[in-house]
DNA sequence: CTCGGACGACTGAGATGCAAGAGGGATGCG
DNA sequence: CGCATCCCTCTTGCATCTCAGTCGTCCGAG
């Protein structure tokens, strides 16, 4: 937010990364329509790289262009909601069969992988960082679908948890109210199933897992 | 092929229909490095349109930009098809689960568009009509997710299916050498399991199904 | 004959400029 | 005072222009 320039990589990427964070983080608001000229003058940039980063946030579901009219910051809607869990569910379960169907070598490779980043969510939670907490989460269930899907579910799954990201933000404010513990019980539960090679049993918690973040997203009224 | 010029739509749009179709029909071959002038030159574009088409066209995953090189059409690879199949049988079966539980109404409505589509493909064949074999095949299955998913998934679908065609015009040079009454066979089967809502035996079927599919790209040597 | 460095053509990245379309507010009329 | 209309501004779509990076080629030295 405040090294607004100089910063590395192309200028479509800054573009991309300003508006993106913009929208993550809640200082472009969703329902808001913004232009290109927005992005553009604070970046110092030509409206032309921007023009390519709004293209392509279009394309993870970010903004919703409007010709000759403005980037529509789409909100997200309970069907939204509804539409990236059913995916995340369907992504993770098919992770969750693979792995467990894998090799030894494999599963304890995922598990251990799996394992640290709980441990790092441990870590997240005494220090109370948020962000932290939140990283550590998105990489225990990316370690996974990394290890089950093929480069095309993971790309999906990717854009995915961006979206996710948005919708607790944009729900919660940026808090977890106390459900920290829960998740991390619930990770842990998954942990067992999948290092028991029950796949089912680890699809059940997966599914409760997906169903209390449902809950804590579509139910919280405010904070 | 023809009508380069005078087409409807943005600029942009006709960069993109003009790009996307020269790739699936192989006018511009798969491992290829195009330049924007070449799509530019023959639309009587300027480059910025083929430029956001070229974006378009690489989150689709058809192209892969290099940085001051030029747009790899991305050669369809073994992985590939891979992937594509595994999801597609990740997400056909979840609309499998999800039309098999549904009620009485939409379980009748969707096996009726189906059976349309099979009644469709029965007369392309008799008709040795090869697109509308292709088209007939295609509205098949995205009845089914477009019943079964939401909006998130069926939108990957979309651009699944839109690979997929090229692996086959790829692999087979459009023929289907005589796959045509099987793949008819394993959708009538299928369609027998959705109404009978064995949502099992359906997986199943699609499983064979996908298998053959998968089989007739990779192992085709030629006819 | 072979290898290496420099030159030139080509390509894309980005900036700028112009024109068309959409919306909102002021204005004139009933 | 209400409503339809016009205009003015804002925004995008696309073209054009400049700059920088990349690659192929050519020429000379060993």
């Amino acid at each position: 937010m405040l090294n607004d320039d100089a910063q590395p990589g192309t200028a479509t990427e800054r573009a991309y990364r300003f508006t993106k964070a913009g929208i993550l983080d809640g200082s472009l608001p969703a329902g808001e329509l913004i232009s290109e000229g927005q992005v553009a003058r604070p970046l110092r940039l030509s409206r032309t790289p921007v023009r390519e980063a709004f293209l392509q946030l279009q394309a993870e579901g970010l903004l919703k262009l409007f010709p000759k009219r403005g980037a529509l910051v789409v909100p997200v809607s309970t069907g939204e909601v509804e539409a990236v869990i059913e995916a995340r569910d369907v992504i993770e379960s098919h992770a969750i069969d693979r792995v467990a169907a894998a090799s030894d070598d494999v599963l304890d490779e995922v598990v251990a992988a799996m394992t640290a980043a709980v441990a790092d969510q441990v870590a997240a939670v005494t220090a109370a960082d948020e962000l932290a907490f939140v990283e550590a989460d998105r990489l225990f269930h990316t370690v996974l679908v990394r290890a089950g899907c093929r480069s095309l579910l993971l790309d999906v799954y990717g854009s995915l948890r961006d979206r996710q990201l948005r919708m607790n933000l944009g729900a919660l404010g940026g808090r977890f109210p106390g459900r920290s513990e829960g998740l991390v019980a619930e990770h842990r539960a998954l942990l067992d199933r999948l290092r028991a090679r029950d796949a089912p049993g680890a699809r059940q918690v997966l599914r409760e897992h997906l169903a209390g973040t449902r809950a804590s997203v579509l139910g919280a009224p405010a904070v």
